[in-house]
RNA sequence: GGAAGAAUGGCAGAGCGGUCGAAUGCGGCGGUCUUGAAAACCGUUGACUGUAACAGGUCCGGGGGUUCGAAUCCCUCUUCUUCCGCCA
């Protein structure tokens, strides 16, 4: 959420800044601005009968104290239809509020300036292409007929106790995801990140917290008696880890990682492209997640960029780093790069992390602040990043290191496979 | 699921309906003393809003009510603790 304060102060700028992202309804930061005019206008007014009233009421008081019931009775006599007065106020403020915040959450996070303009995953800038692509045999397989062919994968099962899009693995196709998951969070480890083990349903406070609610409640499974949504990803539960929350500078910063399964309703996504690993309904992820004082977020963001580079490095896989379009970006971020790895059976770009700066977005959503060495609050930065999110990086695992006779395991998860080759 | 109790500042813990944003202790910060540190002593120490700056306003788990006036009384929700039941 942006900060009132900063809308009004910066207002051109907030326009031209939302242009990048092609927002389509700027009027509403018109409508903030005259919103907070009214909010400040009518709090004054409020706050001045209240004013009145506690001076009176302490008034009577002391004269009770001091017998003089007639005097404080006089007093009471004047003092009773400022109530009414005050309470009228005070609806009127509320209902400003209400429509302040009901405006000022749809508001996207500002793009950085180095967020190019665009509309669509084609204005998207290629920041950097590492390695070569490979290049299979004729003969070569999509990862789900290699993953039947070598019975690590069953879709169909996964269809008949739940739907599509929630496979069950098998044998070393299980094995190989433990070892991803494990893989991953021992290089998160390394990189001083400290692992949080979380809930995987989360309340709609936290929902609010980073983002989702309130508008994207579709993309979520929703428990309804319970009133309770299963996460899209761990940056719900890690970073709502410190909603309401005042830090000490010195505490910055705070480096999380968690793994989680993570469930998306994808509605309105079917059809081509979604085949196999390509787009599920429950997948696993590593998530990395970062609370900075503002002055370091982008180096971190460069940071975790190059921590998920590495891991792609490290399993061999060739990838591509995009600098999202104004379009492209999600709403609740300022800049974001996705990593992309080469599927070289399926001849196209897999998206297997993200990783953004919201800036002050998500904390002033939060309430997460830091106090700093002056005793001012400010609010710090939330960044996050999929370190990594497994099926794609399966897929194209499968994909690319198949040979005649099977699969090359990645010697970086040999330790954890406890075999090299899949037949 | 049933019964009882509780919810106050970073923590612990007071608080007859008016003088309470809130005693006291611990912790934090600043200072005196000291070569330095500890101890001792003195001072200081919540958040939000608002203002050019003062002033003012709001907040004692959330919401509502009674009252001129609520941390204190009433209703309700939530959470926690203890006991019972069930259970991986």
């Amino acid at each position: 959420m942006l900060q009132v304060s900063y809308i009004r102060e910066n207002k051109e700028e907030v326009l031209a800044r939302l242009a990048v992202r092609n927002f389509a309804e700027p009027q509403l930061v018109e409508e903030v601005i005259h919103l907070d005019d009214q909010r400040k206008r009518t709090q004054a007014q409020a706050d001045e009968l209240l004013a009145k009233g506690n001076a009176a009421a302490k008034q009577i008081g002391e004269l009770m104290r001091n017998g003089k019931k007639e005097e404080a009775e006089a007093i009471k006599a004047e003092t009773s239809s400022n109530k009414e007065e005050v309470k009228a106020l005070q609806d009127e403020l509320a209902q400003i509020e209400h429509d302040l915040q009901q405006r000022l959450v749809q508001l996207p996070n500002l793009p950085h300036k180095s967020v190019p303009a665009g509309k669509t995953p084609e204005d998207n800038e290629v920041v950097l292409v590492n390695g070569d692509l490979p290049s299979l045999p004729k003969s070569a397989l999509p990862h789900w007929e290699l993953a039947a062919k070598y019975n690590l994968i069953d879709f169909e099962l996964g269809v008949k106790i739940t739907g599509a899009g929630f496979p069950v693995y098998k044998g070393k196709g299980a094995k190989l995801q433990r070892a991803l998951i494990n893989f991953f969070l021992a290089e998160a480890d390394k990189a001083g990140y400290e692992e949080m083990m979380v809930p995987h349903l989360v309340n709609e406070a936290s929902g609010f917290g980073t983002g989702q609610l309130p508008d994207k409640e579709g993309q979520m499974y929703h428990v309804g008696l319970d009133n309770l949504f299963l996460i899209p990803t761990a940056e719900v539960p890690v970073t709502n880890l410190y909603r309401d929350v005042i830090l000490k500078e010195e505490e910055l910063p705070i480096k999380n990682c968690g793994y989680t399964p993570c469930f998306r309703r994808e509605a309105g996504s079917y059809g081509a492209h979604v085949r196999g690993l390509n787009r599920l309904h429950q997948f696993d992820k590593v998530e990395i997640v970062q609370v900075v004082h503002p002055d370091h977020s982008y180096d971190v963001l460069e940071q975790m960029s190059a921590h998920v580079q590495g891991l792609l490095q490290k399993l061999g896989l060739q990838y591509r780093v995009l600098r999202l379009c104004g379009g492209d970006m999600g709403f609740t971020s300022a800049l974001t790069y996705d990593m992309e790895v080469f599927s070289a059976a399926q001849e196209r770009w897999l998206e297997v992390s993200s990783v953004s700066n919201f800036e002050t977005f998500q904390s002033n959503r939060l309430k997460l602040r830091f106090k700093g060495k002056e005793g001012k609050t400010q609010l710090p930065h939330t960044l996050n990043g999929s370190a990594l999110a497994l099926p794609r990086i399966l897929a194209s695992i499968l994909e690319n290191f198949q040979t005649e006779s099977g699969i090359k395991v990645p010697a970086c998860l040999v330790p954890y496979t406890g075999f090299d080759f899949i037949n």
